[in-house]
RNA sequence: GCCUCCUUAGCUCAGUCGGUAGAGCGUCUCACUCGUAAUGAGAAGGUCACCAGUUCGAUUCUGGUAGGAGGCUCCA
């Protein structure tokens, strides 16, 4: 019975003769960073012990993302059993590991302060060096339900996994982001946390797993990094949980270019360079999510609307204006106030007439303030009839637009309750809309180009079963005609099923940032739906009528969004056609004010935006200033530049360059904020 | 909208265990006239977000409102 049978393991792709039941951890024995095994693709604990003959085990290190999501998710672990330490009447909600770290929700009477996250940082030290196991234990409905007696929400999960088909309940519990974890499909497992020394068991919790071989592992390279309330199963219904967030790392030098790289986008960040370049402000008195730009602010707003019209014309749109505020009747007509009714701001009643007793003598009106354009721009389509020989038909405009954002999203200028859209409608035959969309598509592209944001992926969002309306024949047309422009482009092309909007399907821009991070930009939508609504029409060279088809399209999404993100992109530091101060001429000493003046004068006369800085600073200082201004451009004429009919450049990196005739400074100048030069 | 926290000079922030406040930067004045990221001295500047309540007395304690931060939910 006990005999050693022996079997075949192909092992980092090579083949190995081993006893039956030999683990991962024999296997991967002289290579310390593996933390857990992929046997055919499945991850497992490294102390798997390994009986399927013919099976693949791969070793996973520490450093590759399967290897951070263990170590995070063993983190969130370690960080519970602190909580439960501190706060004994803690219940367990979920603990999965996110993008950079882990987070764990906890039911507990007090939310917890900046000072217990200290205190819990410690006492993960404590279990860290206290290497407790982790071990793997699979149990029965039964067991886990009693083990759990004392967790509601992991008695919560296991209802669920009783319930329903594994296979929904997976989904489902995906949806409920991240609970997967914790009961994963197949057999149920509870982790236990096992103290080196003793053997006991001091700390369990149901898991999927895996997890790492040791606390050890964990080091001292985690943070815990805030604390905060979440609902629980992500649904505001439900209560509120609350959440601590922590990261983790394989090295302490990992954590520090982690902690680096959260510390520059606190940098970037437009809120903070908008203020420090006198940019922007939001007023208390206009209310939250409405924001002024400053003549500074306002120079790089108009600089980048300048080029945006510019390049629209070019591309034969054509530009339309329209109000603020309309009657009710024609976001009935569009669907918005059956959609969106409580993302609008309530409706103003007016020209309503009473008599001497209050009985109304003549109906008042609601009016609204616009959330979108489109249904303006049919009306515009609508005024008169159409012929398929002015299709295609672009409108553009410069759109204000007011959303009544719910309190707790406004974030600076990236949502807001007023801004500007950079918005586009297309009416086009049906024939002409793929062409329509591809060109359009690589409009946008070029555009953001221009704007200095390179990288980019596509994301395809499709029909939201609960919200839509059209027919499916319609949906699936729109949407495969947005596929095949999509993919057309040759861009990385992700899914985003359910995100559409009610009347169309979208393809959405994503573009990385200088330090990597992602934001949605334009979006084009293919829309059936509305020309339907407004019942528009063209007549068409047979002389039938016909619908035209809409596409909508904004580019920057909102001008306000835009100017954020590229603030955040250049960290302030914007490209000289976009910098709301080109130049700045300092004079070595006073005597070289004019000399300074002339060469601006020449500047100024080319159409840059340049001054001369004559503050009673001294030299050194003067530099500073306009370092920290993120000028693009510093001249400076002393004697010897003013001797020789020269000056000289000071650039943002801190290089020079002396002696340059002025004439030629202002020819390089000029070419430079031209070509839209980085 | 929900949870937690925050709001003191133009900005960044100290501080007051309840007796009406300080620093640095910025601003202004004076002196300095200088070659690549901070010259020195002096002055002005605050209804301690707003509104109530408790108190002999509130910037401080309590409640509410507004605004902000980080999350959650949402984002046409």
């Amino acid at each position: 019975m006990a005999v050693p049978q022996h079997i075949t393991l192909i092992v980092d792709g090579e083949e190995h003769q081993v006893t039956a039941g030999t683990t991962g951890t024999e296997l991967f024995a002289d290579q310390r960073d593996v933390v857990v095994i992929r046997v055919n693709d499945e991850l497992k604990d490294l102390d798997t012990e390994l009986v399927e003959d013919g099976a693949r085990v791969d070793p996973v290190a520490i450093g590759s993302p399967e290897g951070l999501n263990v170590l995070r998710h063993s983190a969130a672990h370690v960080m519970a059993q602190a909580v439960q330490q501190l706060r004994p009447d803690a219940k367990l909600g979920i603990g999965p590991y996110v993008t950079d770290g882990f987070y764990f929700d906890f039911d507990v009477e007090d939310p917890f302060t900046p000072e217990d996250l200290k205190k819990l940082e410690k006492m993960m030290l404590k279990i860290v060096n206290s290497n407790q196991q982790f071990r793997r234990r699979v149990v029965t409905g039964d067991k886990a339900r009693a083990e759990m007696a004392d967790e509601p929400y992991k008695l919560e999960l296991l209802g669920l996994k009783g319930e329903s088909a594994e296979a929904e309940l997976d989904a489902e519990l995906d949806g409920a982001e991240g609970a997967s974890v914790e009961v994963g499909a197949g057999e149920l497992t509870i982790y236990d946390n096992v103290d080196r020394k003793s053997g006991d068991v001091v700390w369990e919790d149901l898991c999927r797993g895996p997890h790492l071989p040791n606390t050890k592992i964990i080091s001292n390279a985690y943070a815990l990094t805030r604390s905060a309330a979440a609902y629980w199963r992500g649904d505001e219904k439900n209560k509120q949980l609350q959440r601590i967030y922590g990261t983790a790392w394989p090295t302490k030098d990992d954590l520090k270019a982690y902690q680096e790289r959260i510390a520059e986008a606190e940098r970037r960040d437009h809120r903070r360079i908008g203020a420090e370049l006198d940019l922007f402000s939001f007023p208390e008195e206009l209310g939250s999510g409405l924001p002024v730009f400053h003549p500074k602010g306002g120079i790089v707003r108009k600089a980048m609307e300048d080029y945006s019209r510019q390049r629209h014309a070019d591309a034969g749109y054509e530009f339309v204006y329209t109000p603020h505020i309309t009657k009710s009747r024609l976001y009935e007509v569009s669907g918005h106030l059956d959609w969106y009714r409580d993302g609008m701001f309530p409706p103003m009643h007016v020209d309503e007439v009473t008599d001497d007793d209050g009985n109304v003598v003549k109906p008042g009106q609601d009016y609204y303030l616009k959330p979108m354009n489109c249904p303006m721009h049919c009306l515009i389509f609508e005024s008169r009839g159409r012929s398929y020989r002015e299709l295609p038909m672009r409108m553009f405009e410069f759109g204000s637009v007011y959303r009544y954002e719910k309190s707790g999203v406004i974030h600076g200028l990236t949502r807001v309750r007023g801004m500007t859209q950079d918005d586009a409608h297309i009416f086009c035959t049906r024939d002409q809309m793929k062409q329509e969309l591809s060109t359009t598509l690589d409009f946008v592209l070029g555009l953001l180009r221009d704007y200095g944001l390179e990288d980019f992926y596509l994301e395809l969002s499709t029909k939201n079963p609960d919200k839509y309306v059209g027919s499916d024949e319609i949906w699936d047309e729109a949407t495969n005609t947005l596929a095949e422009v999509a993919q057309a482009s040759g861009l990385e092309l992700v899914p985003d099923p359910g995100g559409a909007a009610f009347y169309g399907p979208k393809i959405s821009v994503q573009a990385r940032d200088a330090i990597g991070r992602t934001w949605q930009m334009s979006t084009m939508q293919l829309d059936f739906n509305t020309p339907a609504r407004f019942e528009l029409e063209y007549q068409s060279d047979d002389g039938s009528r016909q619908q035209p088809v809409m596409i909508h399209r904004a580019l920057f999404g909102s001008v306000e969004r835009f100017l954020a993100v590229l603030t955040e992109h250049y960290a302030g530091a914007f490209p000289a056609w976009l910098a709301p101060v080109q130049v700045v001429g300092i004079p070595v000493a006073e005597a070289f004010n004019d000399y300074m003046y002339d060469i601006v004068d020449k500047l100024r006369a080319a159409g840059i935006r340049a001054e001369v800085d004559i503050s009673t600073d001294r030299f050194p200082k003067k530099i500073r200033n306009a370092s920290k201004d993120k000028v693009p451009f510093v001249l400076i004429a002393g004697g010897e530049d003013s001797d020789a009919g020269a000056v000289s450049f000071r650039f943002r990196d801190g290089s020079q360059q002396n002696a340059v005739p002025v004439d030629d400074a202002v020819g390089r100048i000029v070419e430079a904020v031209a070509n839209r030069e980085r």
